[in-house]
DNA sequence: TAGAAAATAGTCCTAAAGTACGATGGTTGG
DNA sequence: CCAACCATCGTACTTTAGGACTATTTTCTA
């Protein structure tokens, strides 16, 4: 069986978006079904003729491909989407994946590491540059040096992540079935160890560190 | 000018510790200079010939890779290191990532793949499977289906950007130079948005959704 | 096994947060 | 132009959180 994939280009420079499309369909299992100069008309045509896969621009005029991409995603979650950009700004790269993107490409990108890219889509992965990946998981290092958490106790800790949870100290003096006069003491020590004077202080101090729960 | 990579092992396993071994020193402009069956005694050795890289086991007996991995990173933060395992639970990966790690490899992965991955290191990548890749993806793309912010007003997420960072409600007043009763007004009308009932629910909320700030 | 650390519980008091109302200009899109 | 929304400020009241202490019982661990 030879399954063919199909997949559609939103770009507004002429140029790019026809040597995508010629790439695309130069190459066994793919092709591209719709190529758009902006964000609206593929908000418009890309429901009539769902594709597997959009190649997306991030620089398009009025709405930008963010977007886009996270009106698109509200349709049809299913989609996959790789953005296409020609600087890398780590902050829209962020906002591109919190949007719905699974991929993210530079557009100086060789045309066979395009195709690459596609491929790893349909295998589950999620394409980027090796710049890129970087980022991500210096997204999650970042926390780590504050290890102020560290020092509370099991009890303390245990007690933290129930306020985080928005829970009032009756609640959580229910839940653990010890007095609300216990959880005080416990949460007063958490606030000692983290240098804070309130409940919304140390749960931020507490979810910018341990995001392990 | 050939700069030789100088990279160390952490392996419990004989067999795969020698073999990596082999791979290493039989690849040009690498070195193995160093290969400890366990954490402790890599943690006592590698400090007194740091390697530029390091491949850690996450199963080491007695004191995990990933625990290795946060005290080898808080004496020499420079130092690159990638993990190898076999399995690829979600958990480990984000853990090993919060340790310090810069990769994540599977142990099956080809001999040229882990060479690759090292090379991927040294221009600054973040070696990793795909799937993991995607699983960082999905990291941020999760949040966003909960889009109640986005029915805040500017002036009410302006208030609640400034609850996360643990102010009260005077110090917001004095902060925007409005009366501390219209910061309660807004505060107020944040909660019926977001159906939370309290500040630290609402900030636990927001710090869910918009981590764009 | 003695000492330290942790978990438990308490009182008294103050400050901050939250609820439930009402009200007034200003802006704006249909 | 008007309805709807927004930002602003107010009163009266209740509830929760937090500070400053003290104190007992468990549970580790050196």
């Amino acid at each position: 069986m030879t399954t063919i994939t199909k997949v559609a280009i939103v770009e507004d420079n002429t140029g790019i978006r026809d040597s995508l499309a010629v790439l695309i369909n130069g190459t066994d299992g793919f092709r591209c079904v719709g190529a758009y100069a902006n964000a609206e008309v593929a908000l418009k045509e890309l429901p009539l003729h769902w594709p597997d896969i959009v190649l997306m621009d991030i620089n398009l005029p009025r709405m930008s491909g963010i977007e886009c991409v996270a009106k698109l995603k509200a349709l049809r979650p299913a989609l996959q989407i790789v953005m296409l950009t020609v600087h890398m700004d780590s902050d829209l790269v962020f906002k591109s994946l919190r949007a719905g993107a699974s991929g993210y490409m530079l557009k100086q990108t060789q045309p066979a590491e395009i195709i690459s890219a596609l491929n790893d889509l349909l295998r589950g992965g999620a394409p980027m540059t090796n710049t890129i990946a970087r980022m991500l998981v210096s997204f999650f290092q970042q926390p780590t040096p504050s290890k102020e958490t560290e020092t509370l106790t099991k009890r303390e800790l245990e007690i933290l992540k129930h306020l985080a949870k928005g829970y009032q100290y009756k609640e959580i003096a229910d839940l653990l079935s010890i007095s609300l006069l216990t959880v005080r003491t416990h949460i007063h020590n958490v606030y000692e160890k983290l240098h804070v004077r309130s409940r919304t202080e140390a749960v931020v101090k507490f979810l910018n560190t341990d995001r392990t729960f």
